[in-house]
RNA sequence: GGGCGAAUAGCUCAGCUGGGAGAGCAACGGCCUUACAAGCCGUGGGUCACAGGUUCGAUCCCUGUUUCGCCCACCA
């Protein structure tokens, strides 16, 4: 016995490294490829960066999915969490970039397939980062399946769907004007740039008119793109330029002329209602310059600086040259007026450069097809969102969705396999690299430089990680996946996507149910960021207060669609709570010597039956919250039930039993309750702390492997001994009213627990008869009474303090100890608070309204309340009004 | 400009389809009662943001207002 002790405290660290060992060594987290029996449950990780280092979000993320596979498999299904990270195409391109220049080199010098081997070296070495950090979270994932968005078999499910749009005429290739990262040096698809409220300035500039008869003023945020414009536009409906003759203007700062055009697209309200037009700079003229013929000119290069265009200004930086242009426009007296202006200026999301619309030739998928099909799926109700109110965020971007910028001018992810012949000049777009030009016979082919934006391939996840081309047992078994939980700020970038390639390339859904979750934020809710330095990192948590500790805090504060404030403080109260269960363990462990698997049910006593039942129903509601996403709600119920109803009640009310003074069948019989109710205690919680509970698992009696072998409890109810009983939850509900009625008068009478005390109960119910007589040593237990009689209502004792319990009165005998004006205080705020609720009561019964219109059942209800607290009130009146003569 | 969400105890938050306002932490008082002082027992504390409406009855449903947060959007 002595062996099977758990030391006094918890310590997670050895424990968790232990278990997490053994759980891999025993393939505990394999899913089967098929499975002829079990039901499959299966869940795709959202990859991390190869870059990533484990923040709250994952932690979060991961807890959560890590909880259903965990509960999934108790309830006995063939569970798959297939994990793998992302290669993340921009991001890591920085990172090694930014390795290589601390060693004062550049992708250049190393040249394109010097630099991607470099990276491939780079992930080779700290790739794994993020997935041992995963592992030390607890994250039951099946390891050995694990994929990376660049590796073989995913890289050609890339192309092969690549190729499929391409010839569907889904992917297409042209001169647009797209979002430019001058410093990442590429294009950027629109949801890719972060737009963000600035200060800034609002230039009206002259252009002198052709003819010398004055000059249209046009304003704008960035002067630095006149050198690009190419026209000038008017509503042609503005009276203010009705009269205007001249047809052209002399464009400031150069020798070119250019047009006055006239559309309605011009908004007469803002500014001077008048527009600079810059084709290549701005995809409103973008749009404007297609529809009036009107030429393209670049006026900054793809670093970011202005080119031949701006003449003198050539070769600056694009803000320099603003604030140089304007000074030279004010020398010459064209800068009319220069004033405030807030608006919102996009930034590159991985680099928070300032992005400039740059015209150049990038690949698109045209999105209007797929976004179709994946919005009726969600509307036809195959996928459902969770919480609910995504759904219409959803249904508004599918809705509103422009094409999909997908070209990258960067080296590291999933080329383009698209060549052009050198000879004849034909395009080719094909799965396998092509030797030899179908049209021509040419050789001299060659490859598009650019490569996939990093969510194309993440896009296809749900089924290239399972195989896809092929048909695998995989896909046959775990395809549509149950259930993807993410964070609403990928919800376009990559929810959307999977819908999208799902729907059109498997003609399925990829997942039957999205659980979008809350962003972590720091304890003033502010989001986490390097920058405000409020940055809590998940892994030194755990390093001091423990995995477990740290899933309960995430967990229980896991609710649908709020966000989670954290902070240390909160994380250590639930480490408290593990150590409470541990300690509970290790009492239940001191009498448990076996496995105690069966007990007689005629044998067990009122708080057995009673914890039997409450495990029934907490089981039930446990249950219920996992399958409905109520995170928090599972945490608080089971946190609620060890704590306050388990340890509180249960293990006090058993001591005696446990010590013998009830005889050994009724021991033999507690000590199976026990054993039965601490083991489905573990399993119910083990989804959400799984390595104590593994722990205290292996330590009881019995040698039944793996908790994650085990049964979640309400799978096998067995009715004839562990059913709901309201019967003993009513008797045991007695019980504790009478307990801590006694307790309430030993606070308020500031008297010791130690203190000896007598009680009597004057009672004409049967039924508390009853119990008084059957439970009276577990009632003078809890309360610490050396006696306790029950006798029929008759004369009040003289000196003591009075409880009401269930209607009837319990004196606690208090002669020479009771302070006679303190016992009259305590009756009267007892009576204030019976008035309080009876006031309300009283109200709603002399309502007609209520009496007539109200159903039967509630006004039933009503009326017993009103009843019972009329008698309450009678009680504490009456022996109040004695103690009152006696003082 | 559109959309979404939040406002409940000193703090952080629950409160599922309308029927007597809850938890944790903090505070206060008392206890080292042989699993646990990371504990035990008890106590206090809320016009459920504001104003209307529907209803016999509203923290919950509807309308409006205020404050805060987020997302989306090409108005220079």
């Amino acid at each position: 016995m002595s062996e099977a002790l758990l030391d006094k405290g918890y310590e997670p660290h050895e424990v968790e490294a232990r278990w997490y060992r053994y759980w891999l060594e025993n393939k505990l987290f394999a899913a089967k490829d098929r499975d002829g029996e079990r039901e499959a449950f299966s869940i795709v990780i959202p990859p991390p960066n190869v870059t990533g280092k484990l923040h709250m979000g994952h932690a979060l993320n991961n807890t959560l999915q890590d909880i259903l596979c965990r509960y999934q498999r108790l309830c006995g299904k063939n569970v798959l969490w297939m994990p793998g990270t992302d290669h993340a195409g921009i991001a890591t391109q920085n990172v090694v970039e930014k390795q290589l220049a601390s060693e004062g080199k550049s992708r250049d010098d190393l040249g394109r397939d010097a630099f991607i081997d470099r990276v491939w070296e780079w992930r080779k070495e700290y790739g794994g980062a993020i997935i041992h950090q995963l592992q030390r979270l607890g994250a039951s994932c099946d390891w050995d399946r694990e994929r990376f968005t660049m590796d073989e078999g995913l890289s050609r499910a890339v192309r092969k769907v690549f190729v499929r749009l391409y010839e569907e005429g889904l992917i297409y290739k042209g001169h647009y004007l797209i979002n430019w990262c001058p410093r990442c040096h590429t294009a950027l698809a629109d949801l890719e740039v972060e737009h963000e409220e600035k200060a800034s300035f609002l230039y009206h500039i002259a252009y002198p008119l052709t003819d010398g008869s004055g000059s249209l003023v046009v304003a704008t945020t960035r002067p630095e793109t006149l050198f690009g414009d190419t026209a000038v536009a008017l509503h042609p409906e503005d009276e203010r330029y009705a009269d205007l003759s001249c047809a052209s203007v002399k464009l400031p700062l150069t020798d070119r002329e250019i047009p006055v055009i006239r559309d309605s697209y011009v908004d007469r309200e803002f500014g001077t209602g008048c527009l600079k037009v810059t084709p290549a700079h701005d995809p409103n003229d973008f749009e404007l310059g297609i529809k009036h013929g009107l030429e393209q000119i670049k006026a900054i290069d793809d670093d970011g600086r202005m080119n031949a265009h701006a003449g003198p200004f050539a070769g600056l930086d694009r803000f320099v040259a603003r604030e140089r242009a304007v000074a030279e426009l004010e020398k010459q007296g064209l800068l009319v007026k220069k004033e405030d202006l807030t608006h919102s200026v996009g930034h590159c999301y991985r680099c928070k450069t300032v992005v400039e619309p740059n015209l150049s030739l990038q690949w698109f998928v045209k999105v209007g097809p797929l976004a179709d099909k994946a919005l009726k799926a969600v509307e036809e109700g195959k996928t459902r969102i969770y919480p609910e109110n995504w759904t219409k965020t959803y249904y508004e971007w599918m809705r509103n969705i422009r094409d999909w910028c997908i070209s990258r001018q960067i080296w590291w992810g999933h080329r383009i396999p698209a060549w052009t012949c050198e000879d004849c000049g034909r395009l080719l777009v094909l799965e396998a690299d092509p030797e030899t030009c179908p049209d021509c016979g040419g050789t001299a082919l060659t490859q598009e430089s650019d490569v996939l934006d990093t969510w194309f391939s993440s896009a296809l996840w749900p089924f290239s990680t399972m195989g896809w081309p092929e048909k695998t047992d995989l896909l046959k078994t775990f395809y549509p996946t149950s259930v993807l939980v993410t964070g609403f700020d990928i919800l376009f970038f990559w929810v959307a996507r999977m819908m999208m390639m799902g729907t059109h390339f498997m003609d399925e859904v990829p997942f039957k149910d999205v659980y979008i979750h809350a962003l972590v934020r720091d304890a003033e809710g502010k989001k986490m960021s390097k920058s405000l330095g409020n940055v809590i990192d998940p892994l030194e948590v755990i390093e001091k207060y423990g995995t477990d500790a740290f899933r309960f805090t995430l967990t229980s504060f896991a609710a649908m669609g709020r966000d989670i404030k954290l902070s240390e403080e909160r994380v250590e109260g639930y480490r408290h709570f593990i150590n409470k269960l541990w300690n509970a363990a290790r009492f239940s462990l001191m009498h448990l010597d076996q496995a105690y698997d069966s007990f007689d049910p005629k044998a067990i006593s009122l708080p057995d039956q009673w914890i039997l039942s409450r495990l029934h129903s907490v089981g039930a509601q446990a249950q219920q919250a996992l399958d409905t996403y109520r995170f928090n709600d599972a945490a608080s119920i089971l946190y609620r039930f060890v704590w306050n109803e388990f340890c509180d009640w249960y293990l006090e009310a058993i001591k005696p039993i446990l010590f013998g003074k009830s005889g050994d069948a009724a021991m033999r019989a507690t000590k199976g309750v026990l054993y039965r109710v601490i083991s489905d205690t573990l399993i119910l919680l083990h989804p959400i702390v799984p390595f104590v509970t593994e722990e205290i698992w292996e330590k009881l009696p019995g040698g039944r492997g793996s908790i994650m072998e085990a049964d979640f409890p309400t799978l096998n109810w067995d009715n004839q001994r562990l059913a709901y009983s309201p019967e003993a939850e009513v008797s045991m509900e007695f019980v504790i009213e009478l307990v801590t009625g006694v307790r309430n008068i030993r606070g308020e009478m500031n008297l010791s627990p130690a203190q000896a005390l007598n009680a009597l109960f004057h009672t004409d119910n049967p039924f508390q008869k009853e119990m008084l007589t059957q439970h009276q040593d577990l009632m003078k237990l809890l309360a610490r009474l050396d006696t306790l009689d029950v006798m029929p209502v008759g004369e009040r004792p003289r000196a003591s303090a009075t409880s009401i319990v269930s209607g009837s009165a319990l004196y606690v005998l208090l002669e020479g100890v009771l302070d006679f004006a303190k016992e009259v205080e305590r009756l009267d705020k007892a009576m204030a608070k019976v008035d309080k609720e009876l006031g309300g009561i009283a109200a709603k019964l002399e309502n007609s309204g209520f009496v007539d219109k109200a159903p039967e059942p509630v006004v039933k209800k009503v009326k017993a309340q009103y009843e019972e607290l009329v008698e309450k009130r009678a009680q504490l009146l009456a022996n109040r009004d004695r103690i009152a003569g006696m003082v």
